[in-house]
DNA sequence: TTGAAAGCGCTAACAG
DNA sequence: CTGTTAGCGCTTTCAA
């Protein structure tokens, strides 16, 4: 039974009115609150229904003082890391009662602190962003509001109230080593440019200080701005290897244009891995049917938005130090020597 | 000047006693209406920021009664499609002063019905949501809104208020007619299994259509479950092969696993677009560096979504018969015989 | 240009 | 188990 359209937005009242029950126990009703008996919660809803009563959470959430939001904050959603990240906060968030909200900085600190301000505009019971670096102005608010901050995706700095993530500098570090002990020497690296994307620049430095543990350094390095795609990866590993031709490794910041410099390397009929290897980073099974596997890092982003998610909804509690640490893991695909030995 | 953590939500009366100007003043400061003199203005802004107040909407969206969220509800993050509408509806409201809130439906009408259903408990300026196919309940419940609803993605069907997309009969039928002018003729389907896509239905229904008008039936199909990636693309390509091996044209449902069979016909040495052509659908350029560029139809995400976004904002004005079509465009690649002649 | 009063639609707290 | 009362923190409206 479709309700003709509505001009005035139902209330409560009109609810009540209906059923002939009282406000306040038709409120009982729709929130499955406190005792009510089986004959009353069926008059209200059936009235409820009838009519098409749609709950006013504003009025609620003023009330109660209370909001079933969770305020998630990303840099992006092109760039398949993040979709993940959701998909496990929204798993465990599922059963809670709680809806995760979306905001979209575009990689901008600027953007962030409007975001953020107007995510706790709404008073929403936790808040989970991406990343350490923000504004003054947007920690200040963090700090201010009182309720839970989770900060992901990275663990290298000083949080405001909790982190969950990996280190980015441990997980450069360990790729440094795996490569040098299958022999790679001449390493070159292709990454994005924007000096705002912290977690690529841990990842590098720690790169590099790998590499530097056995007097290695980076023969060639090259940057590019705007989004990943394979086309970039095929254009910007063409590059590197005419200015750096006997490079034999190539070291990505992610795996959507590692996959484009292997996908390029396969095309000019290169030996992988004997003559050059490969790494990209992150993980990505998108791109699983590539002719052969890239090599990369697992950097656990279905694992980060869970454990988020459990702290900002109280299914966990945090650790004494505010940090939770998970293991970017290796996965060797088919890009990278075996040890020799 | 970082304020100490607060213990209580700070109020508009807390800026008002700390700046000594009425709570009513300080409110249009804060929200730049009316006109307030600079001295005062400035006295309560330093007031504001000192303290780090930060306005309840809910408080002021109750006493208002206009809320500056627009409810975007979607199948899936995942999809790589639905990313580019969420870029597109954004560019759009952002300088409108209005927020999209995004929900996610997983492609289950109960779910999307739940969702709406939250999502309209906060009362939003607008609602943009995929797809033409709801449950009656949903159906009810946007018509009782009283809001815009702006149905995106699909015209081939009943809207409840305003559509904007593509037909996706017509995509299919239209690229039936060019495998055909190629000269394909025994042509199979890869494609997912999800009742709940229609597009994907409409444009597989639009497909044989198109074949039929040549006399022409499809020879096989494959069907899937789940998310696309590459290597499901592979799998099911290598198994319709296995199937019909004299087939000499693949119609996959989308550019993903359409990428994943191009991988595949690539490995077997197969020749395209001569022994066998192959085509996708939505014209993702992630994609763009594959060794040779599938054959696919731009599904206009980006276009759709700010259309859909004017439609809510107010910048446009529904047309008469409410119907916002745009065109899907044919783009060639290089997995297509050129037509002969 | 500023302020005072009333109330948005709901729920906490209490009373019965 | 059900109802009454009093706000939640803002903005609307009206008056000064």
């Amino acid at each position: 039974m479709i309700p003709t359209r509505a001009r005035r937005p139902l209330t409560l009242r009109d609810v009540s009115e209906a059923s002939g029950v009282s406000e306040m126990t038709v409120s009982r009703v729709l929130r499955n609150r406190g005792d009510v008996s089986a004959a009353t919660r069926e008059k209200v809803l059936t009235a409820a229904k009838a009519l098409g009563y749609v709950p006013n959470k504003i009025a609620g959430g003023l009330a109660s003082q209370r909001v079933n939001l969770v305020a998630v904050v990303i840099p992006s959603l092109s760039n398949l890391v993040f979709p993940d990240v959701l998909g496990g906060i929204s798993a465990e968030l599922d059963d809670t009662g709680l809806q995760p909200v979306i905001g979209v900085t575009n990689y901008s600190p600027a953007r962030e602190e409007m975001v953020l301000y107007d995510m706790l505009s709404w008073r929403p019971t936790g808040v989970i962003l991406a990343g350490l670096e923000h504004s003054r102005a947007a920690r200040a608010m963090l700090q201010n509001s009182g309720i839970p901050v989770v900060e992901i995706m990275d663990v290298d700095g000083e949080g405001i109230d909790t982190l969950v993530g990996i280190s980015h500098i441990r997980a450069g570090r360990e790729m440094a080593a795996r490569i040098l002990a299958a022999g790679y020497r001449r390493i070159g690296f292709v990454g994005t440019h924007m000096p705002e994307d912290h977690r690529a620049r841990k990842r590098l430095l720690g790169f590099e200080e790998g590499l530097a543990l056995e007097g290695v350094q980076l023969e060639a390095r090259e940057y590019y701005q705007g989004g990943s795609s394979l086309l970039k990866g095929r254009e910007l590993t063409e590059r590197i290897l005419t200015r750096a031709p006997d490079l034999d490794f190539l070291y990505f910041s992610n795996d959507m244009i590692g996959a484009g410099g292997l996908l390029h390397c396969l095309d000019k009929g290169m030996d992988i891995p004997g003559r050059i290897g490969l790494a990209g980073f992150n993980g990505v099974d998108l791109l699983d049917g590539l002719p052969i596997r890239l090599a990369t890092t697992d950097a656990r982003r279905v694992d980060v938005g869970r454990r988020a998610a459990r702290l900002v909804s109280g299914k966990d509690v945090a650790p004494e130090n505010r940090i939770i640490a998970l293991t970017p893991t290796f996965l060797p695909g088919d890009t990278i020597r075996a040890v020799p030995g």
